[in-house]
DNA sequence: TTAGAAATCACCCTAAAGTATGAGTACAGG
DNA sequence: CCTGTACTCATACTTTAGGGTGATTTCTAA
């Protein structure tokens, strides 16, 4: 479903690049001919190098790369000081992702709901996700809006009773 | 501590993509400068090249390739062995009375971090508690004093943890 | 190509939360 | 009786949260 997209996506934008790579190896060869008078046969060279490269490169990365993955919320607990007793598997949270589609919640204002419920303040979350005090306020705004309620005490319970968060 | 990673954003990149572009052509040009006074340098350029359009190549799949949605590791940590019986989830909760006593935390302090928990304003737990909302003030300022927490929300989280809410 | 969702950020303002300090009442235990 | 604790309330102050509005950018889907 989503992956032929992304496919398509990609093959769309690599024929893209690779029109891109072509002009701007024509646009090289041009101008060192014009002021550097290089040997031609020499830049096709070098432009078949770099565009075998390239390609090398994209497919290591995509041999590499992690692969897609879902909104999942897995719940590492870390025990202290606890002799004999087995732990208690309370360990697998499962993301109700009908929920979310039903409120229209989107990944980022899943994301600000969770740290939020960790008890950090909008400043915290912010600087933990890389963006802007207002940027989560304008998050969390919507999703307060989203599930109908009016602080985050309150969206962090109802989140926790329809299990959208651990 | 919660420690939320792997968190990748791949923004802002058409200026990266062209400020990329024109240094990589201006570099291009720079080292085949070279190459006209170098003869030897011929390896080293074409070393040269293949790294970077490798790199490239792999810096333009993980942008093309980039999941919208991300996986959060949440590292839970939970504080004292929960005393008897590996907990079944929210089904039966029972109040860890230890935790209560050896943080000090009184009846009237206990009622209002659990209607906190329920998503109630200091306001509203003054009115249910038909008392006044400097008191509710004082109760929770001197909680999470007790709690060693500053937010409300970590109170709930920590107290959600230490088993001293449901 | 265009419309919409998503994410980002800013500014302004109000409401709520939280801190600090002081103080009065009630009650249990030494 | 006295002391400590819990509970209550107040005033003043600072910080954080939240609402409203508008704007830009990127990406997707029609």
């Amino acid at each position: 479903m989503a992956v032929p997209s992304h496919i398509r996506s990609f093959g769309k934008h690599t024929l893209l690049y690779g029109v891109s790579l072509a002009a701007l190896l024509f646009l090289i060869n041009w101008l060192q001919i014009r002021y550097l008078f290089i040997d031609h046969a020499m830049d096709i060279y070098i432009g078949g190098i770099a565009i075998i490269f390239t390609a090398l490169g994209i497919w290591l990365a995509l041999k590499l790369a992690t692969p897609r993955k879902e909104t999942i919320i897995v719940e590492k607990e870390v025990y202290l000081p606890t002799p004999p007793a087995p732990l208690p598997a309370n360990a697998h949270f499962v993301l109700n992702e009908k929920l979310l589609e039903k409120f229209r919640i989107s990944t980022r204002e899943l994301q600000v709901l969770q740290l939020m419920a960790t008890g950090l303040s909008n400043q915290e979350i912010a600087t933990h996700l890389f963006i802007s005090l207002n940027t989560i306020k304008t998050h969390s705004s919507s999703l307060f809006m989203k599930m109908e309620v009016k602080r985050r005490t309150q969206a962090i319970d109802k989140a926790r009773k329809l299990g959208l968060i651990p």
